[in-house]
DNA sequence: CTGTTAGCGCATTCAT
DNA sequence: ATGAATGCGCTAACAG
């Protein structure tokens, strides 16, 4: 069963090949009553113009990369999905690849990808210094590419971000406000752009209050490590009032040991999370955490990568700073 | 900067084209050391043969299409990447399709992927009776197609699945050993195989210790879902003394309510899950649940698909039942 | 408004 | 063992 081709669609009607191409790219003049016969019988005839075909004369592929560290926490699928939606859309097609936390697998990546020959790219990063050079490359080169989530400061380029400083502010003045005293700050990798980020927007609500800043202990993003951060407090006889976390796992880890320990959430420990996730409204005690729009993320960084695509050349980088919400829950309220 | 070329290699040595194909696919008689020389020369030179022209003349996309329900529960995600890794590795793109649990929604998924003219598909179906006159034409035009999770059993093509009655007999039968004397089964939707197989097993474990089958109430996949059904249970004065979940989800949902209403798990309503998930090893009680062997699972599909690909036509579609593991955790056990 | 022509980059058949 | 020629399906420049 082989594919109909244009051919055989100016076969049929007896007109070039070039008018069927033309009915279907509608920018060239065409009598709009051929083009609809050609729509028509073009139909009937089960006739799809051969994307590949196309790419190979147009010289581009339609082909958009996306990279993501992981697929663990909610939030990468999340965004994923909304971009490739927008993406479709328009005609791209999308390859999307992880990159197991390592920077070996993300370099890998980006090679397959541009194996590939992609478009453009939608990438967060593993580490904000490694394959700086590569992308760095790419960019001189022209190619379009969207960062978003863990971006890189040395990168001129296009970005779509967070205000983690804000929300990590809103979080930790919600604890405060609330009259816990003494708050913990559990914190991502400080590689991390959007670590230090929440750090100072921590310490900004600190001092909003007049209050001594807490502590701040590195963390991470896994439920185990928040697991042993808790331990560790525990051990160390240095139990908080309150602990606000890299996001949620992390957040959830903590609470588990804690709630292991006898110590009762919120009342002893209050617990902020942060980058919603699907265990929030699910877990006991119920978890404060931010919000982060995933949706909109998606989608602003597909259309971010759609512009730069068309207006290849003359396009200024922008960076784009996306707002959130606390959701207010169980793990930080005392009635 | 234009992209190097067949063209270029060809010119820069004072060979033809021709030679510089048969270089990068030796399957033609050439000259060991002319091919070495191509080669090197090539990646001096920067040259990557066109995976876009290459497609056009072998008339072969090297594309793959993955079509998933939903992206909720870590079982896709980690199926998928296990197979697009298998895939990548032989020179196929995946191009990676969520329904959100809508057969609309995969059947646009499905023209989407035809349009970019996949040359075969990984697809784990939303319902086993829609669609299926799509699939069944694709399967009649030799279309490469590989089932997996839930499948129909209507369609005669390549499945890989688990093997749901006997795990399911295991977990029930798990319980019953503990001394569970009333076990509910809170079952998938009832028109996927997959939840009739579980049942089954239920069945099964009852009937070989001679207990009368417990009750069988259809519930459905996310923690909302188990939530209700546990709520309703206590309602009605309904409280088993076992609970046997559709999934890890339903599992947690109902483990919740309980739990906020004074239940002790395990003591007073032991629960056990299905398809082991990130939060199991996490929540408290930690959830005995049946652990689906997702990478095999993905690596397996994989593998059976491109056998179809390589060779079209004589392939007699195979069901390949892959086995789990019963993970025994807290929510099961009391000492 | 439409047809003719060329060619995108490559694999492959047929010569040699 | 290698080169020349052909064409995959399509778009676009050029003619008319």
């Amino acid at each position: 069963m082989k594919r109909t081709t244009i051919k055989d669609v100016a076969k049929k009607l007896n007109v070039s090949v070039s008018t069927v191409s033309r009915a279907f790219n509608n920018k060239y003049d065409i009598k709009e009553e051929t083009k609809e016969l050609i729509i028509k019988t073009a139909k009937e005839l089960g006739y799809r113009p051969n994307p590949i075909a196309r790419k190979l004369i147009q010289q581009r592929s339609y082909n958009i990369g996306i990279i993501v560290p992981e697929f663990v926490n909610s939030y990468f699928p999340d965004v994923i999905m909304e971009a490739q939606k927008v993406l479709i859309d328009k005609g791209y097609q999308v390859l999307i690849m992880q990159s197991n936390d390592s920077s070996e697998t993300e370099l890998k990546n980006l090679e397959t990808l541009l194996d590939n020959m992609v478009d453009g790219l939608i990438v967060s990063l593993i580490r904000e210094d490694d394959n700086i050079e590569k992308y760095k490359e790419l960019l001189d080169d022209k190619m379009p590419i969207v960062f978003f989530n863990r971006v890189a400061d040395k990168l001129d380029a296009c970005k779509v971000v967070f205000d983690d400083f804000k929300w990590a502010f809103f979080a930790t003045e919600h604890l405060i406000l609330q009259g816990y005293e003494d708050i913990v700050y559990l914190s991502g990798p400080k590689h991390m752009r959007l670590s230090l980020n929440r750090i100072m927007g921590f310490e900004k609500a600190h001092r909003k209050h007049r209050r001594d800043v807490g502590k701040i202990i590195p963390c991470g993003f896994s439920m185990e490590e928040g697991a042993k951060a808790a331990r560790q407090m525990i051990e160390n006889n240095q139990v908080p009032r309150a602990i606000f976390a890299a996001n949620d796992h992390c957040a959830i880890g903590a609470m588990r040991v804690f709630k292991e320990y006898g110590y009762n959430i919120p009342k002893d420990v209050a617990i902020v999370g942060f980058t919603e996730s699907r265990l929030a409204e699910h877990i006991h005690p119920t978890l404060t955490t931010v919000e982060q729009p995933t949706k909109d993320i998606g989608i602003t960084a597909a259309n971010l990568l759609i512009e730069q695509l068309e207006n290849k050349g003359m396009f200024v980088p922008q960076t784009i700073v996306l707002n959130g919400r606390l959701n207010v829950r169980e793990s930080s309220v005392t009635h």
